[in-house]
DNA sequence: AACTTAAGTTCCATTTATTAGAACTTCTTT
DNA sequence: AAAGAAGTTCTAATAAATGGAACTTAAGTT
């Protein structure tokens, strides 16, 4: 057991909500003896991975970590130019634009474009879902086969809200709704009276997935409306495709089902 | 010599022009055996702390590195504060606003805000300048006392272009000056044709330090203009002071001198 | 101001990981 | 198919990490 194991629980250790640790926070977190905490915390500060706040016991994120995470964005390229995308679509229509990644059954923001009406969906970068019920966990497992995703699901999944899928039968035959209409679609799921438009894309070289995702308020905006996001998130989502020659790319797909919801 | 000073000086390998890194590079650029490095990056990769780019051989940062660092922001809060500041004048004005922190004799742009105009200032996040030679360099540095400067330069320095100090006299005028007037300004100094206004301001609970800027090209900007960015920056710059008590912030004191310069 | 408790640090012998070099494998180039 | 470059695995020697207890410091409490 390397100390690195040691060092990356305490990166996970930081959250939304935990800015900051101490000694204890590592005690009864992780569960290691107090003075492992106290060395390790101390070793990681004098590599410049943490920093003390003022001169308390308190440690946080180094500037070296936010400038290497900061690098993260521009090393996966894939992510710079589906955010260019998602933001350019955001700023056309003024409703908020992510982008997101999966990681095994989660869905996790990474960049976010927040709209400009009154009226907007909130989402902050960090944030993880369930997979199955969004639509950019959608629109990303749909680049799965169905035995990749029943994989996934080993012990299938319970339903957080009415409109999500209630079992894997169901998902899959979402997901495939998916390919072949070439977006996914949520409506009530995370968030009451929000809904949201998402669109996978990958790039082979890297091996990179995400998805585009433009999420409103259901109520506001007009069936036209809804059309024009459809229409310029999987326009966006072509070009990167076809710039990265992404094969399980799904071409966007309008049938009369899709044009009057 | 723990791991973990060779995990950081990994972290440190990444820069603007690489972002990822390969078994031979560190072999290069750290001068480890290479049996080390293939370890080090794979040991790296499998505590989540790097990812592999695709299947191949290089590494990158992961996403966890992006969440930490993403943090830091707001675990400095100073840097969440005045970051809105130089935002909200950066937006009206159209110039380039940015913050940065000082680590040493070096100064890092933490966050920025490109400027509207058509001419305008490029800054990019990570970069690291000399700060008795820059604006929001001497901005910070004001903040110590001069036995502090002198011995942060135990072997003084050599001024990079005509306008900045040309020693440690110089630059201790150049300070006083920066304390009287509650501002620090540069022309020419880092970039020809470039005028930059900074304040400093401080959060002595956390001990964070940083500077609020405003760079704009020299040529274009009216004596008027020039006096509402001081004005904006330094009425932004004390609120923040305010909420934070911080003693050691001076205060907007505008002579003629600084009215027409 | 003395007491009490909590939080953090240092010490120690023991256990465990890390190191550097060489041999080995795999991938690329010609 | 051969040669070279890049990466991986192996080894014993070396160096670091561990956890328990003793110790120090800080923060309340009476």
């Amino acid at each position: 057991m390397s100390i690195l194991t040691a060092a990356a629980d305490v990166f996970r250790c930081f959250s939304r909500t935990r800015h900051d640790v101490t000694v204890t926070d590592l005690v009864s977190l992780l569960g290691m003896p107090k003075s492992n905490a106290s060395r390790l915390l101390r070793a990681m500060r004098d590599e410049g991975l943490l920093e003390t706040v003022g001169d308390s016991k308190r440690y946080r994120p180094s500037l070296l970590l936010a400038q290497v995470g900061q690098l993260y964005r521009f090393a996966a390229s894939l992510i710079d130019r589906a955010d260019a995308v998602v933001g350019r679509v955001s700023d056309q229509i003024g409703h908020t634009g992510y982008i997101s990644v999966r990681r095994g059954t989660e869905i996790i923001g990474v960049t976010a474009h927040p709209g400009r009406h009154a009226l907007r969906v909130v989402t902050s970068i960090g944030d993880r879902i369930p997979a199955f019920a969004s639509s950019t966990g959608r629109a990303l497992l749909a680049r799965l086969s169905d035995a990749e995703v029943r994989a996934l699901y080993p012990e299938g999944f319970t339903a957080p809200s009415q409109t999500a899928p209630r079992d894997m039968d169901e998902l899959l035959v979402r997901l495939a709704e998916t390919r072949r209409a070439g977006f996914a679609e949520s409506h009530d799921e995370a968030v009451r009276g929000v809904r949201a438009i998402s669109v996978g894309v990958g790039d082979p070289t890297t091996g990179d997935e995400v998805a585009l995702c433009i999420s409103f308020p259901a109520a506001t905006v007009e069936p036209g409306e809804r059309l024009a996001i459809i229409r310029s998130l999987a326009e966006g989502a072509a070009e990167i495709a076809a710039l990265t020659q992404d094969k399980r790319f799904f071409p966007l797909n309008l049938s009369n089902a899709e044009t009057a919801p």
